[in-house]
DNA sequence: TCCGAGCTTGAAACGTGTTATAGCTTTGGT
DNA sequence: ACCAAAGCTATAACACGTTTCAAGCTCGGA
């Protein structure tokens, strides 16, 4: 494909212009298409005729990345269970590579229609899909639910923790816990005597972590915070029911 | 409060601001600013003045319907497990009502910024939460999960479905399946001898009538569709894997 | 070599949410 | 009864995404 000189141009000027995306979303935040053209070194009406909408090119922009994502999935080597945990933390890498770039992208390919859901559910969900199907055929989840309402739920977890995250109202690690938490509790549901100790397992990690993110969290406001007496009484109440030992070291 | 006229002819304003926000949203569909200030009879300025942004509108208007069904949500006389369940068919009911509205609505206040997340997972959530206390001290949910972990995981989903149907995505009767699916799930990784058998069966009735919905829905684009032949072969092939005896009455 | 097709360009325009400013009306206190 | 302030109105403006359109360029094929 692209044979033609004029075709190379053509694919050349998208290029241009998904790098120019890429590279404004990273360091500027937000993206107008009057700069994006300037960026790319083209006219305001370019983007339109080769992408249709300001949509089309982030979503272009995120498919790409999603699918190498895919590839990255397809080569974990774990057990059944543990592979659905790994491709979660494979997606928390992905993110965490450049927050700031991925964070305006979703949530600004997110805001406008269903096209970022389709995306999303489209493609990506038969992977999800398959790697379930091969933890039931090993006997680690019953074989009596319907595959397609299982991952439409338990996938629907992770990325509700995602935009949430793209929104700002997550940190990665709290994402992540989110995550597993979810993954281990929908799984919980459907999963066989083999399986049942590994995913409690996973359960109580995934609590304990998320207990552990919100007590740091509330010691912090009580500690920096500017708040009226009421308030701070209240988030001192909260944290003495999270009456986890605080153990770890990073602080986010 | 309210006392002198002047506060009177605001709160006047205010109210007819709001009136004019839920016709335009019933009829029109999309809202603008001008449009919404010539039918309220008051220029573009002022309802900058007193409510901020059009978000904030939005979100009062969904704020007070909200408030209704959780008083709706406090009245409800049924089985610790059944009174969660009953509080999606609730929702549902809601929506039902004037589905062009809220779709419109939640859609509108969804799109830009975390206040509507935070709107929903903020005041909403304590209710959500006082439902699974009451469920656990009746000795139907085991005690020794984390109520906030488990509640943001559950409501998660309920949440993640009322999105979904407003961008138009599902139909109300396939969300409130997938509500009492997600539900009957999440709450069986919980669940204790005592409530096992009950949610089992919700998850069972909420799959039958899941499959039920997307066998209509496939026979239907295989009906009226136009499209290719490998498509077509496709949606054939997704129809015999739902080998479920379709004998509901019902439409849509 | 040269014409025509395909594509880009530049600019203008529309509708959107939002803000600023200047003027006018209303009102509460004296 | 009047005055000053509070608060609304009208209007213009800004930046945004998007569309349209005439004009021009560049390349492919004859």
């Amino acid at each position: 494909m692209a044979k033609t000189a004029r075709e190379l141009a053509k694919t050349q000027r998208r290029d241009d212009i998904l790098g120019a995306a890429r590279q404004l979303m990273r360091d500027g935040g937000d993206l107008s298409m009057r700069t994006l053209a300037e960026r790319a070194g083209v006219s305001i009406a370019t983007p339109y005729n080769l992408f249709g909408s300001k949509q089309s090119i982030l979503l272009a922009i995120l498919n790409a990345d999603l699918k190498s994502y895919e590839d990255a999935v397809g080569q974990l080597r774990a057990d059944e269970i543990d592979v659905l945990f790994e491709s979660t933390g494979l997606m928390t890498s992905l993110l965490g590579q450049d927050p700031e770039f991925y964070r305006n992208m979703i949530s600004a390919a997110s805001r406008d229609g269903p096209e970022f859901r389709h995306m999303v559910n489209g493609p990506r969900y038969i992977v999800w899909k398959k790697l379930l199907r091969q933890a039931t055929a090993a006997g680690l989840l019953a074989d009596h639910v319907d595959p397609d309402a299982f991952a439409i739920a338990s996938s629907q977890l992770l990325v509700a923790n995602v935009l949430e995250w793209a929104q700002g109202a997550l940190t990665l690690q709290e994402m992540t816990a989110r995550n597993h938490y979810g993954l281990a509790l929908t799984l919980l549901a459907i999963a066989t005597g083999r399986s049942r100790p590994q995913l409690e397992a996973h359960l109580r990690d995934a609590e304990r972590t998320l207990q552990q993110l919100w007590r740091r969290a509330l010691s912090k406001r009580l500690r920096d915070g500017e708040l009226n007496a009421e308030d701070r009484e209240l988030l001192a109440d909260q944290l003495k029911h999270l009456h986890t030992d605080d153990q770890l070291e990073t602080t986010q």
